[in-house]
RNA sequence: GCCGAGAUGGCCGAGUGGUUAAUGGCAGCAGACUGUAAAUCUGCCACGCAACGCGUUACGGAGGUUCGAAUCCUUCUCUCGGCA
């Protein structure tokens, strides 16, 4: 079954904001939004297993072409039956295309027309992405959701210098939609323009002039939340989402923290993925509906307190801030694992909850209160 | 008892006459992290102040040499190893 187009519950005439709650469908099973995407770069979301995540329940998780391509190889993991089955993944996947390691690696790549030229991460050996061979790892992958390969543009690049990155990328972008890419497979294309308004719009034009003979199956916002300041990338969200096509899902790529996607669904987002809650899970940083904790902070050290008391997740359930203090400190690796499960919980449950609460006509109480909420942990 | 080695800030451990309140590491106290080169990184960490500066104690104890000592000398105490 091929990933379908969005089906809206909440049509836009009954809506008072532009967030809304939707889904898609997937040969790996629906996906109901506004969702959370727990990221899982190199075919597992770092610190828990499947049958936690399975607990946790995301929509979608991700896994990342550049990081997969290079170890263990797609055709590996092609020959091992695709990613679904390597990772003991059932539910439906997104694979990022590699375009934020042209970003994150900019040391060590090079941007042509044809593609990036790479010194890998791992023993600085040279590797070539190019569109087609981003489409043919995340062919090989399996994934659900494939993302076109993108250049993502650093969030304080020249204005100039932007145009020229954005070109590029439109004309990659074609190179993506015309590689044949397996039946049950969907291509979202990629956004970009920073905080500029004016450059998103034209991007998006002409991204709909090549989705207009190939249709994209959604769209992503890309190029935020890479540096410019919270305030500008908030602005352009406002003004640029409610612009994107109103029947394909709008994801925003790598965002964010509770607030950011709170933001985000107000601006009509479906999507959301980001490594947040897992890195900062695993530095003790911890997410809950009253706000953020320190789980290595001296305070904790006696709490038989549960982390969220309006938590239900299975560290929340069986575990004090004593103890998820104790493991942080000696360095435990089940430290990670329950604070990973808790931080994924709370992001999932987050996009969960708001996503009940358009569907029951509430959302605007539900935002205001859950941020109320925040303010109430620490000062 | 003799011979040898050594005693440094909470711990381990550099430093052997002067940019030394004293390298590092650990522990401790905080902070950062947004399509993962992140189980990572950063700051603070003797005491007292009218504190981006000043003062006071500090390298086992006591005494000495020197303009100046954690660093050299004497002695005492203790620790470890070897031989009796």
């Amino acid at each position: 079954m091929p990933t379908s187009q969005l089906f809206q519950y909440t049509p836009e005439s009954m809506r008072v904001s532009p967030a809304r709650a939707g889904g898609f469908l997937t040969s790996h099973g629906q996906v109901s939004t506004p969702a959370f995407m727990p990221v899982g770069t190199q075919g597992t979301v770092k610190g828990t297993t499947p049958a936690q995540l399975l607990e946790i329940g995301p929509q979608v998780i991700l896994g990342n072409t550049y990081h997969l391509g290079l170890r263990p190889g797609d055709a590996l993991v092609a020959q091992l039956g695709g990613l679904h089955a390597f990772m003991g993944w059932k539910g439906p996947i997104l694979t990022d295309s590699g375009g934020f390691q042209v970003f994150s690696l900019a040391s060590m790549r090079k941007i042509t027309e044809e593609g990036v030229a790479f010194r890998s991460h791992h023993d600085g050996s040279s590797h070539f992405l190019s569109p087609e061979r981003s489409m043919e790892i995340q062919r090989n992958l399996g994934s659900d959701i494939v993302m076109a390969l993108d250049e993502c543009p650093a969030g304080r690049m020249e204005r100039l210098q932007l145009e020229a990155s954005m070109a590029r990328t439109t004309r990659w972008l074609k190179r993506c939609r015309e590689y044949p890419l397996a039946e049950h497979q969907g291509l979202f294309a990629i956004n970009q323009g920073g905080t500029h308004l004016d450059l998103r719009t034209h991007h998006l034009e002409e991204i709909l002039e090549i989705d207009a003979h190939h249709p994209f199956q959604g769209f992503a916002v890309g190029g935020l939340s890479v540096g410019e300041p919270k305030e500008e990338m908030n602005a352009t969200l406002a003004e640029f989402v409610h612009l994107l096509p109103e029947d394909r899902p709008r994801y925003l790529m790598g965002v964010g923290t509770p607030e950011d996607l709170l933001f985000g669904i107000e601006q009509g987002v479906d999507l959301f993925d980001c490594v947040l809650p897992t890195r900062e899970a695993r530095h003790g940083r911890l997410l809950t509906s009253r706000g953020r904790i320190n789980i290595k902070n001296a305070r904790h050290r006696e709490s038989p307190e549960p982390l969220d008391p309006d938590c239900g997740c299975y560290t929340c359930r069986n575990f004090s801030r004593a103890y998820l203090h104790h493991l942080f400190r000696v360095g435990e690796l089940l430290a990670s694992t329950l604070n990973s499960i808790h931080n994924l919980s709370y992001t999932v449950g987050l996009t969960r909850a708001a996503r009940l609460a358009l569907l029951e006509n509430r959302f605007p109480d539900f935002a205001r209160l859950t941020r109320d909420n925040w303010k109430t942990e620490e000062p």
